[in-house]
RNA sequence: UGGCCCAUGGUGUAAUUGGCAACACUCCGGUUUUUGGUACCGUCAUUCAAGGUUCGAGUCCUUGUGGGCCAACCA
């Protein structure tokens, strides 16, 4: 794979000169680290598909590790939802790990710190220290605690893993530099007292260790020889680093920190403090609701784990601002679906046809193809008879030249059946057409080999016979916000811009193969789209989600008009 | 009155490390088509600015401009 031709983006860069060093290319491991306090979403995916995508590229083992530091907001609900997303985008995590499990080592070393005057238990309130800690401009000075001894500090910390003290009454910092233009290198908190019970170790600590001091070294410990995040952790490389230097030896691997930007999707938020918003308020409903950008929504909506991988792959990972459009995400979806997604014919805005000269009574069964981008998909038989629904959209009484579909006296192929023309309608009081009523060139039938089946008419329509349709409940989605950055607005609330056309439910007329659909599927109804089985559908009734439309070069047309 | 990071078409990413600015999407125009889909072809940039180094700069240097991050017992 490292001979690919692809050109390679900064991280590839970076290891390949660490290749080139020396560094020994099975030393290579990397990891994905989530915190189990929410659900995964599409900016997690470009994430997991960097660091399982550096994985396979260069054969390195890649751990799915928990960064479950914080019981107050973690749940093993999240961890199996997030193990499942990893799985469903199609990787395989060589070992499954948790940063509690290295809950002693993390304290055993801090100890050591303790031993050797790096760390110190602080007493103060987090205001009083917020205040020693100085700002960006003006530097720290040291607190009151700063230089208790060892002794003292040990007895605290011991202490404080007693269960002893109150959250909130001790903390233990390491003892780096007050002064330091870095504000994380102030005396970092190394670890707080918190009486919750933790998902995985239940009430055997009281005490958590934070972030920065887990991270680099459940690093280490798992030997992940690059570690990725994104660019709002480079101030914390410096700690990371110190941190490493604490505990590092000769021999083994040291990890390397290195920061991307995180990519960002026009037309969708992806804080998990704003999907949870969305959720609350329900403007959706639910985490997994298709409109939302989690991996579930995703997954509900219709996408395929090969269309979001194609997509991070081709948006590629770089280190300024981005903001890609969606259009990006939904051409990958397309062009995935319309390789694999079965062709079947559904209305979804009915107009009813008769076929005046078609025999009452009569009904008869069409060959059509599955999918013409692939052979073996093979073919299917739909019914056909006398009265038919089109699309209103696909019927007008007068139109020009430029309009391909069904006019009085004009004719127009129905897809895998007849020439049809358009010979009368009738309408309602409003002047509303109901219904038209054409005839049929009854040798015009496709696939017959006829020469009338061989005339070329413009235009060619999708349809249902309403005898054999079955209806089912149709879910339009659009897009969540009709802004492409709904969050970014200084003097607006990115809740002023939810789309309120975001969803329409409406009533289709399948064919009735359809019938045997399961949740999941994914389809493509001809000439409108691509979509998916929804998991509410019932044994009476299906409920079917659009993914996307097909792209529509006759809407351009008409919007220019 | 600080430190650090970033700047290439409308969007995202490249550029063999100083040698003809490339790929994908979008848009627009066209060819094919029993999906106005797909496929295929074509148009769209003096690389934030100004200086400098060099035979040669998107790439190196300086200054400026613009954007981002940093003061949670969150990750």
């Amino acid at each position: 794979m490292s001979d690919s031709p692809k050109a390679l983006n900064f991280i590839e860069h970076i290891i390949e000169e660490d290749l080139a060093k020396g560094f020994s290319k099975s030393d290579l491991r990397f990891r994905f680290p989530p915190e189990p306090n929410g659900y995964l979403h599409i900016g997690h995916a470009s994430s997991i598909c960097l660091n399982f995508g550096l994985g396979e590229r260069y054969s390195a083992p890649v751990n799915l590790r928990f960064d479950d530091t914080n019981p107050a907001k973690e749940e093993q609900a999240f961890v199996d939802a997030i193990k499942r997303d990893v799985h469903w985008l199609g990787y395989e995590w060589n070992t499954e790990r948790y940063a509690s499990d290295y809950f002693q080592q993390l304290y055993d070393w801090a100890i050591d710190l303790i031993k050797q005057n790096k760390a110190y238990v602080d007493s103060q309130s987090s205001e009083e220290m917020a205040l020693q800690k100085g700002t960006p401009t003006e530097e720290g000075v040291d607190g009151p605690y700063r230089n208790r001894s060892v002794e003292e500090n040990l007895k605290l910390f011991q202490e404080m893993k007693d269960g002893k003290f109150q959250e909130g009454e001790h903390v233990l910092r390491a003892k780096i530099d007050m002064a330091s233009t870095n504000m994380l290198m102030r005396d970092p908190i190394i670890y707080r007292v918190l009486h919750k019970a933790h998902h995985r170790t239940n009430t055997d600590w009281c005490i958590y260790p934070m972030y920065d001091w887990t991270h680099g070294e459940s690093d280490y410990i798992e030997q992940v020889s690059h570690s990725l995040c994104t660019l709002e952790f480079l101030p914390h490389r410096e700690l990371y680093d110190w941190f490493l230097d604490q505990v590092c030896e000769e021999n083994k691997v040291r990890p390397k920190q290195r920061e991307f930007a995180r990519r960002n999707l026009s037309h969708t938020v992806v804080s998990k403090r704003k999907l949870l918003q969305l959720v609350e308020q329900n403007v959706v409903n639910s985490w997994d609701d298709p409109r939302m950008p989690t991996i579930s929504g995703l997954r509900r909506r219709g996408y395929t784990p090969e269309s979001i991988r194609n997509f991070a792959d081709t948006i590629g990972i770089a280190k300024r601002e981005n903001l890609i459009d969606v259009s990006l995400l939904e051409f990958h979806v397309r062009e995935h679906l319309n390789k694999i997604a079965p062709r079947v014919m559904a209305v979804l805005d009915p107009l009813k046809i008769v076929i005046t000269n078609y025999p009452e009574g009569k009904e008869e069964w069409l060959t059509a193809e599955n999918n013409p981008e692939d052979e073996a998909a093979g073919s299917r038989e739909v019914p056909f008879s006398r009265e038919i629904y089109i699309e209103k959209a696909d019927f007008r009484e007068e139109a020009n030249k430029k309009f391909f579909r069904l006019k009085l006296g004009r004719e127009v192929r129905l897809k895998n059946g007849y020439i049809i023309k358009a010979e009368s309608c009738t309408k309602d009081e409003e002047g509303n057409v109901i219904e038209v009523q054409c005839t049929y060139d009854e040798k015009s039938k496709s696939g017959s080999g006829t020469e009338e089946s061989l005339r070329k008419v413009k235009g060619t329509l999708h349809w249902v016979s309403i005898k054999h349709a079955l209806t089912s409940e149709i879910r339009l989605y659009d897009r969540l916000f009709t802004d492409e950055s709904p969050d970014t607005h200084k003097d607006k609330d990115f809740m002023d811009f939810v789309n309120p056309e975001s969803l329409k439910t409406i009533t289709g007329y399948l064919e009735p193969s359809l019938k045997a659909a399961k949740p999941e599927d994914r389809i493509q109804f001809q000439r409108l789209g691509y979509f998916c089985v929804d998991k509410d559908s019932t044994s009476e009734k299906l409920v079917i989600n659009r993914t996307v439309g097909l792209r529509d070069s006759w809407a351009k047309i008409q919007e220019k008009n």
